[in-house]
DNA sequence: AATGAATGAGGATTCATTCAT
DNA sequence: TATGAATGAATCCTCATTCAT
C-alpha cells in the first residue's frame, strides 16, 4: 500500500526552475500553514491571496513565485493532508493481524484512519469535506480516491479477501461512498458524528462483503 | 408519499404580501427559466444577477421584487425541480405491484425516478449535483433528502417491508448515499453513467436489506 | 412671542387637494411617529421610505399621498418639534417674573426651554442637531432660528431690555451660536453635556449684555 | 503654536508599508486635487469614487491603493487644508506685536487667518463648513479644533493674557463657536459675509475677555 | 384616495493577477 | 529570485419615485 503520487504538482510552481532551495521550501510551508489557519478561521470562500500573503508574512507577488494561482494553494494544502492520510491508512492496514483478516477489519481500519486525520487536520475538513468551491481540489479528491481504492484492492487481493467480482470500479464506489458518509458526519458536527461513522462502516462493509472471497 | 413542502419560500419575496397575481407568477417563472438556461450553459458559478435579468427580459431591480437575493433564485429553481422529483418518485412507487413487493423493487423504482428527473432537468444536475457553491441549496437538499427518507420509510413500514431496526437515521443514510452515487454518475457523464447507477442501486439495496422485515 | 409659521408646507402635500380629512391627518401622524422611531433607532442616514412605510403600516406609494418626498417627512418631523419648542420657549419666557427681568434671565429661560425639548424629542436631536444630511431641514432650522430671534428681540424691546445696538442680525447670531453649543453638548452626550450648556448660557448672555439697555 | 499632527493617517493606505515613493505621493496629490475640484463643482454629496478616479486620471482600483475608502479621500483633503490653516494661524499669531498684545488682537489675528484659508480653499469650505455628510471629517474637525484651542491657550498663557479661569474647555468652546460663525458666514455668501465675521470676532472676544488676565 | 408593482440609475468595493525593476 | 505597485473586470444590491388601475 503506497502513498498516492503527486497528482497536482506538489507545491511550488515557478514557470522556470523548481526551487528546491531551502528558502523556497520554507516559504511554501509558511504559505500552506497560513492558508490552513485562515481556512479554519474563515472558511474556504473567504480565503484571499492577500490575506494568505499577509498571514504568511510575505508579499502577495511572492505567492506567485511558489504557486501558479490561488487554487494551487488549496490544492497543495489538500495534497499535503492526503499524503498524511495515505500514511495513516497504510500504517493502520499494515498493523492488522494477518490471521483472521477479513473485509470488515480492513474497512474499519481504513475508515477509522481517515477519521483520525480529519480530526487532526481541521483545514482539510473545511477544504475537502465542506469545500464546495474549488474544482481543482474536487478533481484531486476523485483521483486520490481512485488511488486509495486501487491500493486497497491490491491489498485485498494479496490477502485473499477479494472475490472475483470485486472490480476496480466497485472498490472505487465503496471509497466514494465512504467519503460521502464522512461528509455527512462532519457536516453536522465538527468532530464528526460517531454514530454516523459507525453506520457508514457497516454500510461499506455490507456492500464489500458481497464481493468478498 | 407526499411532496416536500416549501422549505425555502418558493419564490416571490415582497416584504408583505405574496403577489399571487398572474403577472408576478409569470415573471417568476421567466426568471427561473432564464436562470436554468444560463446555469446549463455557463455553470452555477458564472451566474450573475444582471445576466439572469437580461435573459429574463426584466430589469435587475425587478429581480429583487421576486427574490430576496441571488441565492434565492437558485434555491427556488432547485425547489421547483425537487417538487417534480417528489411527484416522479411518488408515481413510481405507487405504480409498484403490491404483490411480491420487496426492498429491491422500491429502491430501484425510487432511484430510477430520480435519474429520470435528472435527465429531464439539466439545470438541476448543475445546481444540485454539481453545485459546489450555494449553501442554501445544499441545506435545502439535505432537508429534502430527510423528507424523502421519511416518506419512503413510512411507505416501507406500511408495506411491511421495514424490519424493526430500520430507523429514520438509516433511511436517511441510504438516501444520502444514493445521492452521492448520482453525483458520481453525473460527474463523469452528462447523461449519468448507467453502470454506476446500476451498481448504486445494488449498493443501496444490499444495505437496506440488512434491515428489511 | 408667537409660534413660527409653516416654513415648510406643514405636512401633507398631495399635488391636488389638501386632505384635511380625518384619515389623512391620522396617517400623517402615523408616518411622523414611525419616522421618529426609526431615526432614533438607526439614525437619519439609515432612513428609507420603505422602512418608514412599513413602520407606519401603510404602503410606500401612500406615503407620497401625504408627503412630496422623503425629505418632506423629515422636514415635517422637524417642524412638529420646532413648534413644540416654540411653545416651550414662549411659556418659559412668559413665566419670567416681570420685575427684575434681565438679559441673563431671558437667555437662561430660553436655552433651558430648548434643552427640555431636546430631552423629550430624541428624534429631533438626531435630525436637527446631528443630522448632517438633509438640506431642507437645515434651511428650515436657519429660518426657524431667525424667527425665534425675531420673537425674542421683540420681547426684549417690549420689556425694555434691548439697547439701541441690539439689531436683528445680532439677535440671530446669538441664537445661532446657542444652537451650535447645543450641537456640541448633545454630540458628546445623549442627554446633552450640562456643563457645556451652562457655559453656553454664560457665553450668549455675555455677548447680549453688550447690547443691553 | 504647532501644526496639528496627523489625526487621520494623511493619505496612502496599503496594509503594510507607507509608500513614500515619489510616484505614490504624486498620485495621492492628483487624487486630492481632483476631489477638491469636483467638490467645489458639484458639492460633497455628489462625489463618487468613479468620478474622482476619472478626474484624477487613474483607475478606480488604484484609488483604493492610496485611500482606504471614499471617506478617507475627503478626510485627507480636509487634513491637508487644516495643516495649511495651522500654518496660517501660527504665522499670524507670531506676527503680532508683542507690546500691547491683548485678547482682542489674538482673536482677530486667528479668525482672520481662518478666513484667509477659507477664501483660498473653496473645497475646504464645501467639505468642512458645509459638509453635512461625512462623519470622519466631522470628527476630525472636532479634534482639530481641540488642538487649535490647546495651542492658542498655551500661547495666551505664555503671553500672560490668560486669567486663571480660562480653562481648556472654555478655549475649546470659543474655537467651536468661532467655527459656527464661519459656517454661517460662508453659508449665505461664497466669500463669507464680512459683517458676520466681524461680529463673530466681537462675540468671541467679548466671551474670552471674561477670562482674561 | 389608495396602492401593487415596476424600475432607472447608480455606487462602492474586491480581488486575482501581472509587470517593471 | 523578489516585490512594490498597478489595475482590469466585475458584482450585488438599494432606493426613491412613479404609474396604471
Amino acid at each position: 500500500m503506497s502513498v498516492a503520487r503527486s497528482v497536482a504538482d506538489p507545491t511550488p510552481v515557478p514557470t522556470r526552475r523548481v526551487p528546491t532551495q531551502a528558502r523556497s521550501r520554507k516559504r511554501v510551508e509558511q504559505v500552506l500553514d497560513a492558508a490552513a489557519t485562515l481556512v479554519v478561521r474563515d472558511g474556504v470562500d473567504a480565503l484571499t491571496t492577500s490575506e494568505i500573503a499577509r498571514a504568511a508574512g510575505i508579499p502577495v507577488a511572492s505567492l506567485y513565485q511558489y504557486f501558479a494561482d490561488k487554487d494551487a494553494v488549496l490544492l497543495a494544502l489538500a495534497e499535503r493532508d492526503m499524503a498524511e492520510m495515505d500514511a495513516e491508512v497504510a500504517a493502520a492496514v499494515a498493523a492488522l493481524d494477518e490471521r483472521g483478516l477479513d473485509v470488515a477489519a480492513v474497512v474499519r481500519a481504513t475508515m477509522e484512519a481517515f477519521v483520525r486525520v480529519y480530526h487532526r487536520r481541521r483545514a482539510f475538513v473545511e477544504i475537502y469535506l465542506r469545500g464546495r468551491t474549488n474544482a481543482a481540489v474536487h478533481r484531486f479528491g476523485r483521483e486520490h480516491n481512485r488511488q486509495v481504492a486501487g491500493d486497497l484492492l491490491a491489498f485485498a487481493r494479496e490477502a485473499g479477501l477479494a472475490g472475483p467480482d470485486l472490480t476496480e470500479q466497485r472498490a472505487q464506489l465503496a471509497v466514494e461512498v465512504g467519503d460521502r458518509i464522512f461528509q455527512l458526519a462532519f457536516e453536522s458536527q465538527d468532530r464528526g458524528d460517531p454514530d454516523l461513522v459507525e453506520e457508514g462502516i457497516t454500510l461499506v462493509t455490507t456492500y464489500l462483503e458481497r464481493y468478498a472471497a
